[in-house]
DNA sequence: CCGCTTTTTTACCATTTGGTAAAGTCACGA
DNA sequence: TCGTGACTTTACCAAATGGTAAAAAAGCGG
C-alpha cells in the first residue's frame, strides 16, 4: 500500500493547503507553457519541473504522473473554452449576437494564447484524450448554438447561412491569431496593428455575410 | 574519416540510384505521417523506421540524423505550399482569382492534411526550424500579393479589405478544414457533406466581402 | 518547543531514444 | 560468375526520460 500523495487524494477529498494550492497551480502554469509548446510527447517533466522552480520528484508528490497533469489542463480549459459560444443566447439582436460572440473569442485568443496552442495541439495530434469531452461538452453545445442560429435565420433576422458552417469559420480566424503567431509575427510584425486589424476585418467580414 | 553516406552526399551530387529514391521516398512519407502527427520532439526515429518497413540504421543511411529528415521536409512542403498563392495574378477578374486562391487553398487542405499539419504544428511550436524559409520565401511573396490586392482595391474593383488581413482570413479558415479535422470529424460525422458545406460557405462569405 | 504530518531532496531504476561500428548481404557491370 | 561497391542487419552505447524509495527538512497544532 503506497503513501497517499496529496494530488491522488479521491475526488471527495477537496481539502487543499495553501502549500499545495500554491504548488498545483504552478505546476499547471509551467505544464501549459510546455504542453502548449511541446505537445503531449515532446513535453518532459524536466522541462515543466525547471518552468515551475521545483524538483521532478517533487511535481510526482502533486501530481500522480505526467498524463494526470495533461487531464488536468485539458478539463480546465474546456471550461473556459465552450464559455463565450455559450454566452450567446437569443436575447438580443443575432448580428450583435453572434458578432459579440466573435469579439469575445478573439480577446480569448489574445489573452490566452497557451490555452489555444494547447487546445490546437491537442486536436491536431488527432484529439487523443479529448474526444470524450468533444463528444459530450462541446457537441451538444455547437448543435443548441447551431438551432439558435437556423432559427435567427428562418425568420429572416439573418442572411442566410450554414449555421454549422458559420460557427467553425469563426473558430478558424479568431484562434489563428493565437496559434499561428509565429508565422504572424513574421508577416506583421507590428503587435498592435495586427490586433487592431484583425477586429476591423474581422468585424466586416462577418457583418457583410450576415446582414439580411 | 566516416564512410559517405548516401543521404549525405554533397549537393553538388544529384546521382542517386533507384533503390535511394525508392527508399528516401519511403521515409519521408512515413516521417510526414510520424512528424505532422506528433510534432518533432514527439516523432521518434522508431516510429518512422516502423511506419517505413525499414530499420532504425538503414534510415541513417539515408539521412543525416533525424533533424536532417525534418528539414528535407519542410524544404518540400514550403514549395508546394506557395504555389496557390503564386498562382493568382493580376490578369483576370480580382473577384475570381481571389475565390480561385480560396478553392485551391482549401483542396490543397483536402488533398495534403498532412502536411497542412506538419505546417501548423511548426508554426505552433514557434517555428524553430521554418523562420528562415518564412522570411525568405513566404514574406516577399505575402507582400507582393497585397501589393496587387490594395491596387484592385485602388481601381474599385474590389471592396474595400485590408490586403494583409483578407489572405490571412482565407489561410485560416481553409487551413482550418485540415488542421482541426479531429474535432470537426466529431462535430460535423458526414465527410462529404462537410467539404461540400465548407466549399460553399467560403464562397459565399469571400465573395459578399469583396464584391465592391 | 515537542511530536506528528506534510513537503522536499537525494539517490536511484528501467526503458526509450538518437546514433554508431562493423560485419554481413545484395546487385550489377565487366 | 565474380569482385566491388551499394545496401542492410546485428549488436551496441551514452544520454534522456518517466517514475520510485526512503531519508531529510519544514510546518504546525498543542
Amino acid at each position: 500500500m503506497t503513501r497517499q500523495q496529496a494530488g491522488t487524494a479521491g475526488t471527495g477529498t477537496r481539502r487543499r493547503s495553501r502549500i499545495q494550492r500554491e504548488n498545483r497551480g504552478r505546476i499547471l502554469d509551467a505544464a501549459l507553457e510546455v504542453f502548449s509548446r511541446h505537445g503531449y510527447r515532446g513535453a518532459t517533466l524536466d522541462r515543466i519541473a525547471a518552468a515551475a522552480g521545483l524538483s521532478k520528484p517533487n511535481i510526482l508528490y502533486y501530481f500522480a504522473g505526467k498524463e494526470d497533469i495533461h487531464i488536468t489542463l485539458l478539463n480546465r480549459l474546456m471550461h473556459r473554452w465552450l464559455e463565450p459560444l455559450a454566452q450567446m443566447e437569443e436575447t438580443g439582436e443575432p448580428l450583435e449576437e453572434l458578432l459579440g460572440y466573435m469579439r469575445r473569442k478573439l480577446q480569448m485568443s489574445r489573452d490566452y494564447p497557451r490555452e489555444s496552442r494547447l487546445f490546437a495541439i491537442e486536436i491536431l495530434q488527432g484529439a487523443p484524450r479529448m474526444r470524450p469531452h468533444l463528444e459530450s461538452g462541446l457537441k451538444p453545445l455547437f448543435e443548441r448554438k447551431c438551432r439558435l442560429i437556423a432559427d435567427w435565420v428562418a425568420a429572416g433576422r439573418l442572411a442566410p447561412v450554414d449555421p454549422g458552417q458559420l460557427i467553425v469559420s469563426i473558430w478558424a480566424t479568431t484562434q489563428h491569431y493565437a496559434d499561428f503567431e509565429a508565422q504572424l509575427a513574421v508577416l506583421m510584425p507590428e503587435h498592435e496593428a495586427r490586433w487592431n486589424g484583425a477586429e476591423a476585418h474581422l468585424e466586416t467580414m462577418f457583418r457583410k455575410m450576415l446582414t439580411p
